[in-house]
DNA sequence: AAGTGGTCTAGACCACGGC
DNA sequence: CCGTGGTCTAGACCACTTG
């Protein structure tokens, strides 16, 4: 076991086992061995081993059976999405089996709308940057992705911005912003003419809609985003451990 | 402070601590006390204290910050459903504000259909029981569930089933299975007709549904689920705290 | 009875933020 | 510099399941 000092112990536990159920060393539904024996192979505590098993059981890879022993969870790859990642756009297109990849779209700049000045806590009218991008599951275009931030956050000449890098990284590089939460509601809407436009499908069909809301530090909120996509294409599925 | 036996230490300080913050003893945006300064006050380790603030954190009631402090979530209450929990219809109605009750619709059997047959590994054609049953918030009818389960499962009377109860205690008392992870499907799809029926609102309108699987020990689909609401009325928000 | 996961403790050191 | 949260350890005891 090769131990980088750049991620905590117990991340790298997750990855290693993650590793292992990925390459089938830990069959479906077979038992993997338990903390003791990782604490022992692995060279750390049982402590650290445990959060490393508790994160995978808190996302469905693996079921915790008191007395008895741990298992992989024979449904692994009927999840599409994570907890703690619902925003993950690119996790959630590969978590559904397709290559995930980004194109840039647009970048523009317009006044907020009463809504939008709320939301982010600006006066109205006070001036936007839209992100707009569009996500691929192998070639098919699958997710629209809208993003508005406040134009007095950049940081960055606007030309700068890499309309392909993750969401997290475009706050950090050019917004110096770095978000600390995010609250996300789940839509159901109708399929508008603008998102038919890139995505294929029959308008007026019901799609999900994934609202977000960014959050900095000190609790400023930096951004919202509107992700829509056709679940009957792209599903979102999570698993949960019954506590 | 009262120690049970019967819930763990580090719940019971979860609990106290989200009441100090339900009754604004910790007011939204301010700091609440050190990790050290819990763990003296309550008189437990300071390890204890932290499982209890993960929790809080994942849930995003709190935010933490390293070398500073942690902080209540100025926007808790914007929240309606918390991770873990998305089967939990009662508390996503309180989520959003409202007292949640259930009125129990009906209760049959019928033969599984070739679907449902395969996701609960039966036979096609073996006996279903279906319960229907409708969530109300406050006076108003918002949740329309529907489950199935295999008649085999059953270990009382169908008529004593009360349909009021909450499905981890049908399942218990009625079918002696505990259930150890669900599979949730969140899905986007349009008012049908008997859902009308029951729901206040037009057909054709975009609804969310929330199709659940229930596994138990070792694996075994127990049940199907199928919820319907409306969400811009019944909103579906997660907070996630950005790791 | 033996082995498993579940809980808790006491103590240590580190990384970060504010003073 | 100090206090904060973040990480890790070693060891203990409990609850549960299985043989």
């Amino acid at each position: 076991m090769r131990i980088l000092q750049s991620k905590s112990i117990a991340n790298q536990v997750d990855e290693i086992l993650l590793e292992r159920i990925r390459d089938g060393i830990y069959l479906p539904g077979s038992r993997i061995p338990s903390e003791s024996e990782l604490s022992d192979e692995l060279g750390v505590s049982r402590a650290t081993v445990r959060t490393a098993l508790a994160k995978l059981a808190a996302n469905g890879f693996i079921l915790r059976k008191q007395g008895n022993g741990t298992y992989v969870n024979e449904h692994v790859n009927e999840t599409s999405a994570h907890f703690g990642n619902l925003w993950d756009l690119a996790e959630l297109i590969s978590g559904n089996g397709y290559n995930p990849s980004i194109r840039f779209l647009s970048i523009d700049r317009r006044p907020a709308t009463e809504k939008e000045a709320l939301v982010l806590a600006l006066e109205e009218g006070e001036e936007l940057i839209c992100l707009q991008r569009l996500f691929y599951a192998d070639q098919q275009p699958v997710i629209l992705a809208d993003n508005v931030i406040p134009y007095s956050l950049l940081r960055a000449p606007i030309e700068n911005i890499d309309g392909k890098l993750h969401i997290r990284e475009i706050f950090e590089q050019y917004f110096h912003q770095k978000i600390s939460f995010v609250l996300t509601d789940i839509r159901s809407t109708l399929m508008a003419a603008d998102a038919q436009e890139f995505l294929s499908g029959k308008a007026g069909r019901a799609i999900l809609q994934l609202q977000t809301i960014f959050y900095g530090k000190n609790n400023m909120p930096l951004a919202l985003g509107v992700n829509v996509f056709d679940d009957s294409f792209l599903h979102l599925s999570l698993a949960q451990a019954w506590s």
